[in-house]
DNA sequence: CTGAAAGCGCTAACAT
DNA sequence: ATGTTAGCGCTTTCAG
């Protein structure tokens, strides 16, 4: 229709930078595909040069706003360099690491984004030998370059460090299990803000609890008995153990945040439903699934080799869960 | 390496019916196929059949467990079918249509899921010119054959019978927008639960409230300033609205339970998270995730014309939010 | 500055 | 009971 052949209208499409185009010619292709409404059909595209144009991303559970986060930034991020995302949802109770090769051996995405890695070392092994690159989302590994996180030891700080100039000493953390990176620099920060504050680390006061309402819940409970009263704040790990953190000072009849203030990890609409509303630490969750897709397209279109960034931004977001410490009003004045 | 034609390599592993195969070519064949750890190519294979195995999802909020729900299932109906799932956030702000061009006529996806429909016309004129098949999923539309749904209204009914036999006979219900064909099936389910109890109906303790925690709380106080304490039970059109409510009535000073009971609708791990824990009614999303997918690849394959279908399913997962009717321990008793 | 030709790995119609 | 053949629609040398 435009009197060319179809590799001239190929190169010009395809931005190739060698073409030397006659603009008159240009025009006439333009016309002719605005016309025809031509679309290059990907699944040639693909066989010829032995690409998807798509990624895709593992992730335990989609409830998680953390993991919706990501993946509303990784779509995007996708999306602005003409990928499409590809989800595998892999059960954190019965990960697969066949499911890797599933996507990659069948030549279905590119390059695949890791939110998962429950059994490390299998999992490491198989996406080694996979042939093809991979990128660590809010997740460090050992041996792996390439790898995209936030700030938790920062967030995790700022958050204590807020307590702590609410005028709260006694603070408690409810942590997550230590053989996770996230957890670990949680439990890294809490113990920075304490020390730049010279407040002495009570072993005590922190107490594991999984990521479930039951663990915080349950831990919660510990802390009350355990530490006797001798706590007025408490920073849990993940929202979820806040919330279950919550549930159990409500049922011991304790008022929040009158006699304990509470911090949970990771902002999210579900921090408004809980009552009070939780303060939380809000990272850029949506900004690093962007980034991280569009690193990973970077490393396999060539531009770049390999990609390790923290996003340092954090910021508290203060709701009603906490409150200046007041004598006479809380744990403190009571022992 | 097996000796023979890739045609009959391919058929065999194409579960080709009309191929007559002997025992020993077909041993020969899976050996070598498990020896070279041979995978087909799918790229060469979608452009010889012009189909891309994959299926695409429009969804509004990744954060919304209702949808997540949804994609569990329809990645697991899609895995089962051996198609992947691709993802299509579609904000639900700014909802454009192109993005169901953009899949489909690059040859991305074989057929849409769709569970967004803001701006309905728009989007279903663009739906049907589109030339791909497409399922609504949670939502019906005029016009639109393929459809599938959970029963909205018998879990309303079922909501409110619940509360009906603990006693209560002056219950609100927090709706919503009625242009919503779920908002509109949830209050018709209200209706029908309070007629055949003989509870006549007061329009006055429904108030519309939009999806938002800000709404359920907002509804909640109009609900107390205009109904003057006169119910003792809400059933709320969301979780999320629900969870609003609860905090309106916190603020107001009301206990829940003792002086009203809430339920919500559709069941997640936030119901725990409540203070105090949500009842709520549970209805099978991921099951009509993994059904519609598994309808839609029977529509793109050609076994099936059409699909209308209801999950008739539902439960009410009481917990702590409600409670029997007693005298003297809610607002009834203090009119 | 543009065209011609080859071929990516598969499937399906047609042969034997 | 299996092989032959002809493309699917693109990109990429290589020619002119």
């Amino acid at each position: 229709m435009a009197g060319v052949d179809k590799s001239t209208v190929s190169r010009m499409l395809g931005g190739d930078k060698t073409l030397n185009i006659r603009e008159e010619t240009r025009q006439r292709i333009s016309r002719a595909v605005a016309a025809l409404g031509y679309r290059p059909n990907m699944a040639a595209r693909s066989l010829r040069t032995a690409r998807s144009f798509s990624l895709g991303i593992t992730i335990a559970s989609l409830d998680n706003p953390v993991y919706s986060a990501i993946i509303r930034g990784a779509e995007q991020g996708a999306a602005d360099a003409g990928y499409s995302l590809l989800i595998a949802h892999m059960d954190e109770a019965a990960p697969d690491s066949r499911v890797y090769h599933r996507l990659v051996e069948q030549h279905r995405v590119d390059g695949l984004l890791v939110t998962t890695l429950r059994n490390e070392k299998e999992h490491l092994a198989a996406l080694k030998e996979l042939q093809a690159p991979f990128v660590l989302v809010n997740r460090k590994a050992k041996g792996v370059r390439n790898s995209v996180v936030v700030n938790d030891f920062g967030g995790a700080k700022a958050a204590v460090e807020t307590l702590i100039r609410m005028g709260h000493r006694d603070i408690a953390h409810l942590s997550g299990n230590p053989s996770r990176y996230n957890a670990r620099q949680r439990l890294l920060g809490y113990r920075a803000a304490l020390e730049e504050a010279g407040i002495p680390f009570r072993p005590g006061l922190v107490v594991e609890a999984d990521y479930t309402p039951d663990g915080g819940e349950r831990a919660a409970r510990v802390l009350m008995e355990t530490q006797n009263r001798r706590f007025t704040a408490v920073f849990a790990v993940t929202l979820v153990a806040a919330a279950g953190a919550l549930a159990a000072f409500h049922e011991r009849g304790f008022s929040i945040p009158e006699d304990i203030s509470v911090v949970g990890f990771h902002d999210s609409a579900v921090a408004e439903l809980l009552y009070p509303p939780l303060t939380t630490v809000r990272v850029p969750l949506e900004e690093m699934g962007r980034f991280a897709a569009g690193a990973l397209i970077d490393i396999i279109e060539g531009r770049r080799r390999e990609i390790t960034k923290t996003f340092s931004q954090v910021e508290v977001i203060e709701r009603r869960s906490t409150a200046p410490l007041r004598a006479g009003s809380n744990l403190v004045a009571r022992r």
